[in-house]
DNA sequence: CTTTGGTTTAACTATTTAGTTTAAAACAAT
DNA sequence: ATTGTTTTAAACTAAATAGTTAAACCAAAG
């Protein structure tokens, strides 16, 4: 009997679009409904209520954003120089297809944080604990332990850890979130900003190890 | 016969507030009326509409964001140093006495570019004009050739000076709008993270200036 | 071809919300 | 006190918007 059916997707990709766009309280379902070119009946068919739609939408989009930084971020086998690489890299990429996802999750979340909080924990476990054992942000303790280790046997200039990393996210983040206003900075078109963020990803690369490491020698060649 | 008023001051405030945590299409007049402690009508009778009075609050909010921002990056009596220090250290204090505002502002003007592109001119006059004398961001002209020159004279490192630039904007910026995140992810208390945030300041300092100048010794002292 | 069950639609209802009206209270100046 | 103006509050209206209903549609199974 089941039409072999994409609606749902459809409508989840449209809802996606205009959440993104205009957050939970500037979104209509029925700007939604038009977006995914069907009825706004069929809409609270496929979807019981607003609020149940931006959930589903909500929690994918915590889950792309999130769930490969936190893995990178704590993952056990990296070294400290491919861990940054690798997070670099991966972030700029993910985000280059889902330029809208951070604005957006920051959005909401900021607006309403008890709603929103427990889906990211979800998808981040260990979050929101602080048991005695751990004595600092377990999601970060490898990652600053290897930062540690690099002050301690001169490989490492002085950071405060969580400033560093703080600091590497902003860099891979930021351009994204604030991409109209910068775009109208930098006087640059849609296509133009693409390629200018596609380049960033080594020059991210560049600065972090400028910072970090005490025997990185900046590179050389053409100016700018 | 006036009354010395701050009423119209405190539904202002109010409805910055309101809007900030909100955006325009989630927040509900009755909130700010409530927030500002007075009756609906009273926001009628001093702001004639819902528009009217986020145009005010919008415009206000644009001008403290944006004006001190540009005025240090083309300012064209300070040194590449001291704009660098100054941008930072103005930027930081500004945003810690209002935190919600980068937010806000990218939030609006992502969900309606057209209507607000044209306040945010009115503030940075030059960002729309490209004209045919001026090869690159006017706004960015002295920046940039400063720490062109400093890669010519071998004072400074090699870097792309848009790149660079956007990285300081990212670091001062972006801890603000993902606070919500960063304070989870560092597990970090309101005030805790506060502090946080002013430590951050000759962090970042330091950082820009490993990235970009040559004869820079990094910082030595107690490890974090 | 007709029954059946999921799917779509137009029209409708209920609720929320921006904005208005009106009259009374508060206030300032005489 | 008296008068005229500004401010406030409650109740109201108009518009927008989320959500419902019931009938039409359509594809597959009998």
């Amino acid at each position: 009997m089941n039409k072999d059916n994409q609606t749902d997707q459809i409508i989840l990709e449209a809802a996606r679009r205009v959440f993104q766009r205009s957050g939970y309280g500037g979104a209509r379902m029925q700007e939604i409904a038009n977006e995914a070119g069907i009825n706004k009946a069929s809409l609270h068919y496929y979807y019981r209520s607003k609020e149940k739609l931006f959930q589903t939408v909500y929690r994918q989009d915590i889950k792309v954003f999130l769930v490969p930084l936190v893995g990178i971020l704590r993952d056990p086998f990296l070294t400290l120089e491919v861990r940054m690489r690798t997070f670099v890299g991966s972030y700029i990429k993910t985000l280059l297809k889902n330029p809208g996802l951070p604005l957006f999750i920051m959005q909401e979340l900021s607006s309403n944080p008890g709603r929103l909080i427990s889906l990211v924990e979800d998808h981040v476990p260990g979050v929101r604990s602080r048991s005695a054992d751990e004595e600092e942000s377990p999601m970060l303790a490898v990652f600053i332990g290897q930062i540690r280790n690099g002050m301690d046997d001169g490989s490492c200039n002085k950071v405060d850890p969580e400033q560093f990393i703080l600091s590497m996210i902003s860099m891979c983040v930021f351009p994204f979130v604030g991409r109209p206003l910068i775009r109208l900075l930098l006087k640059k078109g849609e296509q133009e900003y693409r390629d200018f963020l596609a380049r960033r990803e080594e020059e991210i690369n560049e600065y972090l190890h400028r910072i970090l490491f005490r025997n990185h020698q900046p590179i050389d060649g053409p100016r700018y």
